[in-house]
DNA sequence: ACATCAAGGGAAACCGCTTCCCCACGCACT
DNA sequence: AGTGCGTGGGGAAGCGGTTTCCCTTGATGT
């Protein structure tokens, strides 16, 4: 005999032999079906809070073939901006009454397509971050998770809704910033090389050169972290750059330090700017001149539009492009005379 | 007929046929049971794989009665303990297979309890942050929610693994870590007032000026946030006090941002010290001397805990105690002359 | 007073899977 | 050749609910 726990639990046979009632009509009476007589509802209910009686979820869910959980895939937890996520998906779906799962994929692409699948088998949707993860691959996985919604990725072949960031728009208001300040010598410290959304930056930025080919631009290898920052410091020192585009604000915050050990002041002989507006960006010294993303405002629509999907049984939404919002702080300037 | 699908899902039912077996054996082939003749499992194995054949884990569940699943109930997800926990806790489990459900209380105490009973009723367990939680509420709750494993809570009557910071500890290191500097006029600013974690320092604080009675310490009111440790600003400087002790991180950056807007300096003037050890506390500036405490570590632990009562079917475990380990930065430095 | 009908509640099927029970079959032993 | 026994797999009973189907009951109308 399966499950068989030591203090057994209250069923519904419980409360529908201390009330007198079929099981059936504990059921009915719980999920409010009105046509129980209103003295046996009474009944049963008492009977029910007596017990202290709470209908087994997995029971439920079996019956109903929904489990009111959807599924999260993330591929790093300790990452900032998927914690946002998770935090924005999270409150809007407890406010529908919806729980939420969690598979972090530990930044392992391999893993994505695996969790993502587990997550959805015991979920009635799943929430993709999986910005590792090859086009032909999620292409082929999308259509066996729907319901399904899309973070920072799109799919060509099944309309999934998506909610992707426009990265490049937001590093080429940063770079038109900088020129409005008299910059000509611009520098970007990249992020991490297979990032998707790195990549959405280097587009953006060719679209810059493109429409300013008068100023100068060059690369610089850096990261994601703060210690890559940190240790980018020399190389942007060096370049000659008076204005410099850094991956994002950790990155960002990190070189701040670096230049400032080396008596470099932002922004009075470089101008920096970051990506993300994370909580800390705005206490930095000086402040950073960001792209804020709304993030928790990402969480609550991706609810949404897995809402719409659970609800409506139709995933005809389109594509959302977020543009990031530049926020002018401290960290940059006027170009030295 | 409930829970009727468009596009059926491939059943058990649908290997069976294929395979020309009962569904019983595909069951049992699908849990490695070594009693069914190996040619019939490969040919259960062939038509599972060419059906793409994955066990509907609501059925297992039902049948099993477990979930291979565990809930965790913190009161603020944008709390970055809570993320740490959250992470820790989520990858040691998901190494031993296990997945992790989130509930977000929001910091209201009563929906706490609330949601731990639901995430119990869905999971095989429940790891429960409720800081607000009166002990009475949480003496009468934790044995319903076996196994459970507590985070900076314990309990009196129910043996409860309980996985606590030592904050007493650690604010008194702090103070006296300020009077090994001169310091003899000290000041705590204060947390939430319901926090207990904010109880737990002011306890280990009366243990402080019972040993240093020669040191004056004063109390302001304060609060968790950047913004709370902004406004405190002038109270902190016409307290007179040298060394301020501040609740956490979050706050203590906010002083020192509020401090450094009125010109006062940081350790020249003031010292100052954080909690929590937060990924930013050593880039501030100056960067933050502070208590760190082990939080990845921590919900690594939970689920080692929340393991060994799911596995041996028993809660003997003792409360661990964490000792915060001091981080000496910049933001302490002797008492002005 | 009898036929008709609506309403309400019980029995049973079902969701998808695990596992107990038991039968059938094959092998070995007498 | 008959009996005993071990083994493998099919049938069916759960796990804990929801919902369909149908029968009973009481009310209403003529």
């Amino acid at each position: 005999m399966p499950g068989r726990r030591n203090t057994r639990r209250v069923g519904i046979a419980d409360v529908a032999s201390m009330a007198g009632v079929s099981h059936a009509t504990v059921s009915r009476v719980m999920n409010g079906n009105t046509t129980v007589d209103a003295d046996i509802a009474a009944r049963v209910r008492a009977a029910a809070s007596e017990l202290k009686y709470k209908p087994n979820p997995v029971g439920r869910s079996l019956a109903l073939g929904k489990t009111d959980t959807i599924g999260i895939v993330v591929p790093d937890l300790s990452n900032p901006t998927f914690q946002a996520i998770l935090r924005g998906l999270s409150i809007a779906a407890a406010r529908d009454g919806y729980r939420v799962l969690i598979a972090d994929s530990s930044e392992v692409s391999s893993e994505e397509a695996i969790l993502a699948g587990e997550a959805r088998r015991r979920c009635d949707g799943v929430v993709l971050c999986a910005p590792r993860m090859s086009d032909a691959e999620l292409e082929e996985l999308a259509p066996t998770l729907y319901p399904l919604v899309l973070i920072n990725r799109t799919t060509e072949s099944v309309p999934t809704p998506s909610l992707v960031v426009d990265y490049g728009q937001g590093i080429q208001e940063l770079a038109a910033h900088l020129v409005g300040l008299g910059h000509r010598k611009l520098a970007y410290l990249t992020g991490p090389d297979r990032s998707a959304s790195n990549v959405q930056r280097l587009r953006g930025l060719e679209k810059f050169t493109a429409e300013f080919p008068n100023v100068e631009l060059q690369f610089i290898p850096g990261g994601n972290t703060f210690d890559a920052g940190f240790e980018s410091s020399d190389a942007v020192a060096s370049c000659g750059a008076t204005g410099i585009l850094v991956f994002n604000d950790v990155a960002a915050m990190g070189l701040l330090s670096g230049l400032s050990e080396r008596g470099i002041r932002v922004p009075e002989d470089l101008s920096l700017t970051g990506f993300d507006d994370m909580p800390f960006a705005r206490y930095t010294m000086p402040p950073l001149t960001t792209a804020a993303v709304p993030i928790s405002e990402l969480g609550d629509l991706a609810w949404r539009r897995m809402r719409e999907q659970i609800q409506t049984n139709d995933a005809a939404s389109p594509t959302n492009y977020f543009p990031p919002r530049i926020e002018l702080r401290g960290s940059t300037g006027p170009v030295k005379a």
